[in-house]
DNA sequence: ATGTCCCTTCACAAGGGA
């Protein structure tokens, strides 16, 4: 099995590149962000034509997750139990079963400012979702992938003196991504396709790209069947390339046969 | 570290978010 997660800022704007990039990747599965559609205008017939099933959860304007898949996509839920909201709910995650396993995509909260309250939201909902993936974990195999909007260590950021005082980088961040994986979850280290920095997002202004300035914040954490069953992950760079990209490059992660903790 | 992109609206320009 082949799946892949993939923050495409805005499906719609990314539709061509999309298509192209399933026709040539072509992943069973893969756990789609920031598609910035409601969930009945998401471009279900395109990728149909490809062979993928979907489920979406959108909101219009901002946020936006999905889930594509050509080897089933069943008891599909919208966000997770006890997921706050900003005030409201917001489209940040969705999860169903494929081929055997759970994936989950999310989209974890920016945090703007380690002052604003949305950084206290970004803290409350990443220790929502761990409390939430406890009974996930034990159901059977488990995937949960997308852009968590942190980066784990100072490597992952390609200068970390420019993050003082940024989101991102701080300690309570990377405390509750620690207590995500502290569940059970092992982080799918994927190989850079150039250079030495597996980063997975490079801002779209001042050349960032050109010079590697990226981050590793496109994560894929898994349960320790799946991650054993891992026979390859890469971050795409060259989605990122040419014109009309998004600000994110895809990762890939191939897997051999079904996790050993495959239950059914 | 702020040089872009994408979305939306008291819409053809400006603001918000990332």
């Amino acid at each position: 099995m082949r799946f892949a997660t993939w923050n495409v800022n805005s499906v719609k704007a990314r539709l061509p590149r999309l298509l192209d990039w399933l026709t040539g990747t072509a992943p069973d599965v893969v756990c789609l962000q920031e598609t910035k559609v409601a969930g009945d205008a998401f471009p279900e017939q395109e990728v149909a034509a490809l062979g993928y099933t979907t489920a979406a959860y959108g909101q219009g304007r901002w946020n936006g997750v999905a889930l594509l898949s050509k080897v089933g996509l069943d008891d599909v839920r919208h966000g997770f139990t006890g997921q706050p909201g900003f005030p409201d709910p917001e489209a940040r995650a969705i999860s169903a079963v494929c081929g055997g396993i759970r994936f989950m995509s999310v989209y974890v909260p920016n945090g703007r400012s380690p002052e604003d309250p949305h950084y206290s939201y970004k803290l409350a909902w990443l220790s929502a979702l761990r409390d939430a993936l406890i009974p996930d974990l034990a159901a059977g195999p488990l995937v949960v992938a997308g852009d968590w909007n942190v980066a784990p260590d100072d490597a992952d950021v390609w200068d970390v003196s420019v993050f003082a005082g940024s989101t991102h980088v701080t300690v309570p961040e990377r405390d509750a991504l620690a207590a995500v994986r502290g569940i059970g979850l092992a982080d799918v280290p994927a190989r850079a396709l150039k250079g030495d920095h597996p980063y997975t997002y490079w801002d779209y202004r001042a050349g960032m790209f050109h010079q590697n300035k990226g981050m590793r914040i496109d994560l894929v954490y898994a349960s320790a069947g799946v991650a054993a069953a891992v026979t390859d992950a890469y971050v795409d760079r060259d989605a990122r390339k040419g014109k009309g990209p998004s600000d994110h490059a895809p990762v890939v992660v191939d897997l051999s046969g079904l996790p050993s903790d495959h239950v059914g």
